[in-house]
DNA sequence: GTGGCACATCTAGTATGGCAGTGCGTACAA
DNA sequence: TTGTACGCACTGCCATACTAGATGTGCCAC
């Protein structure tokens, strides 16, 4: 785990996450590990007793989610983790795409064997993962570091916000529908195109690599459909609980 | 039975909109507005009592502005409207333009007379305003239809979460700088594109029609250098008394 | 047995009070 | 005159209390 990623906006170096930030972490992690999957119930008191906390930087970290679109709050009733909907994942991925491919051009004009140097070392940090989770921060970073280069650093955040869904669909790829090692290896080509300055090379590397957590998700899809929104059809509630 | 449709985010339509939207709305019109001009400080209890609300919807609104940039909240000292950064409303426009010309190729696909005669009556509308209060909204209403058209209607929420500080660059050079006759005419070259089918002349214009927001910015910064943070030079403070 | 209404009990939305950190004005010392 | 220490007043942060609305449940009339 990297105690502190460069290029973070963050300016928790001198201050102290505030609560809010806290829960916010805690419960996006929460999601998009799947350890609450698609459709739990987030009830605000409930968080606020186990994150130990009161409910205001609870519900703001909820706002924010909700913002994002992982979370879906429905007033008076509660706050449910929001099912993965294939058309905004699709739309996240046309969004994520058309920013990175663009992107790419600066990243091109600008490459330097200094940088070549350092990307270099990511690859050689996914080579040596073996493990979803040790891949997938290695993964954003790599892709981070390349818009960073291109002087885009600011539109990663857009991006984030944007591919909250695509992150969960992710998260579940990454566990065996395509293997860490092919994700690696489609880096290290559109590494290898952006060093030889093969523009057109590069965007269609890039675009290949990105269309494959489309190719994932009909495979989860499949296989756990429950995660999912129907496309058609009501299905308002998967089952009843009866509580009490 | 689903009483209101999955699909659309917004249930405003049938549930009248929170506290929280409407300071949202509020406050975000009086920053982009420039009512609240860059720098001006909000405080939370100033806001909660002119808008007649307590402070917990204002300070949810202002989180939410933070989120887009438009709101700098510092701890324990104040939130102040956000000083235009030119290098942010650079990559706001980066995002901006990667995100519309990637969508013009579905949108040239899916192109139909019956859409294009929707357009058209944006187009008329535009071409009868006077004032920029006028052709704001409409100009919004056209890239958002554009996009509809396309099938990325989810992308307009990422476009405007990230072009915040864009919007009050376009604003100001509204006022003046670029008259609106000229962005009424760029939409109307780039509807003739499209709906000649030729894709390469519909991105070129769409290119070219933002990035004049750029020219603009220029325009301003020398007109309201006060309205800009400072690119160079320190300028963290104006003097460190250095206290105890 | 069935349909409908009322209540009990959840929820999130909103209001408010207390707390802790920071900047700035002021007064004092060199 | 200049530099420094100190305290007040202000800020946002967080916790708690209260409100209104939605939903499941069970009683009751039929």
């Amino acid at each position: 785990m990297a105690p502190s990623l460069p290029g973070e906006p963050t300016p928790s170096a001198v201050r102290p996450p505030s609560n809010r930030e806290l829960a916010y972490e805690h419960i996006r992690e929460l999601i998009v590990r799947g350890d609450e999957p698609p459709g739990a119930l987030l009830s605000e008191n409930d968080l606020a007793l186990r994150l130990d906390l009161s409910r205001t930087p609870v519900r703001e970290a909820l706002l924010l989610l909700a913002q994002e679109g992982l979370v879906d709050v429905r007033p008076q009733r509660g706050s449910y983790v929001s099912l993965i909907d294939p058309d905004m994942v699709r739309q996240a991925q046309f969004i994520r795409e058309a920013i990175e491919i663009a992107s790419l051009e600066a990243c091109v004009a600008k490459w330097t064997p200094e940088l070549g140097a350092e990307v270099e070392g990511i690859l050689a940090a996914q080579d040596a993962c073996s493990t979803p989770e040790e891949f997938y921060p290695l993964d954003e970073h790599f892709h981070r570091t390349l818009l960073g280069i291109a002087g885009h650093d600011f539109a990663w955040a857009a991006v984030q916000s944007a591919k909250g869904h695509l992150d969960r669909a992710r998260y579940l790829g990454l566990s065996g529908y395509r293997s860490i090692a092919e994700y690696a290896a489609d880096h290290r080509r559109l590494h290898d195109a952006i060093a030889s300055g093969s523009l057109d090379t590069a965007q269609e590397e890039l675009r290949s690599h990105l269309r494959f957590v489309l190719d994932d998700l009909d495979q989860i899809q499949t296989a756990r459909p429950e995660l999912f929104r129907v496309p058609r059809g009501p299905e308002r509630r998967p089952a009843r609980p009866a509580r009490r």
